[in-house]
DNA sequence: AAAAACCGTTGATATTTATCAACGGTTTTG
DNA sequence: CAAAACCGTTGATAAATATCAACGGTTTTT
């Protein structure tokens, strides 16, 4: 099962793990199963860990006032799901996580992650790369999200990530865009004359 | 003029700055001053520096097709001001940065940073909290667009913002909010009575 | 000091998007 | 396998927001 997490290193850094930093590797990354609609994380609780997705689907959102969810992100194989702030922070989560599909993970804490990273200098230059990765995609769907209307941010979004339109539900991806299911229908009914 | 630097620097490390630490970091960066107006990056040029900004004011904005500018990020002192996309993938910027006001900045490039990162541990460690603190910035900033209205997107802002409030036009901040400056005006007005 | 540019506001109107309700066709669950 | 939940779609309507044009009061430039 670390094998996917192995090969997700060496594919963002220079030269591959060792056999030991593989076994350090294997001996800190706790695996565990998520059936479909297990919560990863609740709203409330502090985000403790983060999890490498083996295999699977997930999403993070939040619940507004009048019980509507907002999905702030969704997730599939080898992305990492967690809360960043309340993991950093130790703050309440403001989110939920939790799996769309049967997921499989490979979960960390910070301070283990931390660790590990000064142990493996390798790691530690390839969490960088997928932080800077990770801020890059936020600023850009950020800039879409405030310049463009509902119809480009879609398009711009199936032709950027047709892997997740095609695995989510219409009304996650709506809901990702910050519109609403019956608007994204009549999107696409529109993009298809 | 670096000891607005240095300051900002102690503030977010453990130990303060040597003076032989001191010494390298005013080596390297070097003082740059804009008048209004003047840019900092033009769309389709690679950014090759970032600026930390000791005084002043400066704005980040992309344009559409119709000449419509949308604000991706509004700064002032003590902020840095860069595209990070274009400055790591050394692609041509889709943005434009530039003074806001009489500005004085310190300029870098990611070369010579990530040089005196291994220089200087603590700067390391400055810069991954530096970018921990932006990415749970934007991660709020892209939840509260996708989920709340123009009317809550801006209760948020000015209340956690106060000084950008104070220090930029209102045009600039509905830009920033993803809205119009009259939709701001109205906004405003409704939420006076 | 005059002219020009900038800024916020307002009114009238158009466009975009949300809301509410209903439907038929899945898929999942008991 | 029957009931329930889920999913996408459509229509009618309402609400949010944008657009366009104009104004008066700054501030900046010449």
């Amino acid at each position: 099962m670390h094998e996917a997490l192995f090969t997700y290193i060496n594919r963002h850094i220079g030269l591959p793990l060792t056999i030991d930093e593989e076994a350090l590797i294997e001996a800190n990354f706790q695996p565990k199963k998520l059936r479909k609609k297990q919560y990863f994380l609740q709203e409330g609780d502090v985000c403790k860990q983060i999890g490498f997705i083996v295999k699977g689907a997930m999403r993070q959102y939040s619940v507004d006032d009048k019980g509507v969810e907002h999905i702030v992100h969704l997730y599939i194989e080898n992305y990492w799901a967690g809360d960043r702030e309340s993991s950093i922070m130790l703050t309440p989560s403001k989110y939920n996580i939790d799996a769309w599909e049967d997921t499989e993970l490979l979960l960390i804490t910070r301070a283990e992650m931390l660790d590990l990273m000064h142990k493996i200098p390798a790691l530690a230059q390839m969490i960088r790369t997928m932080d800077e990765r990770n801020a890059i995609a936020n600023q850009r769907r950020l800039s879409s999200t405030i310049s463009n209307s509902a119809e480009k941010r879609y398009e711009e979004f199936a032709s950027n990530h047709p892997q997740f339109v095609q695995r989510f539900p219409q009304h996650l991806i709506a809901s990702f865009l910050g519109i609403t299911k019956e608007t994204l229908s009549r999107i696409r009914k529109q993009a298809f004359k």
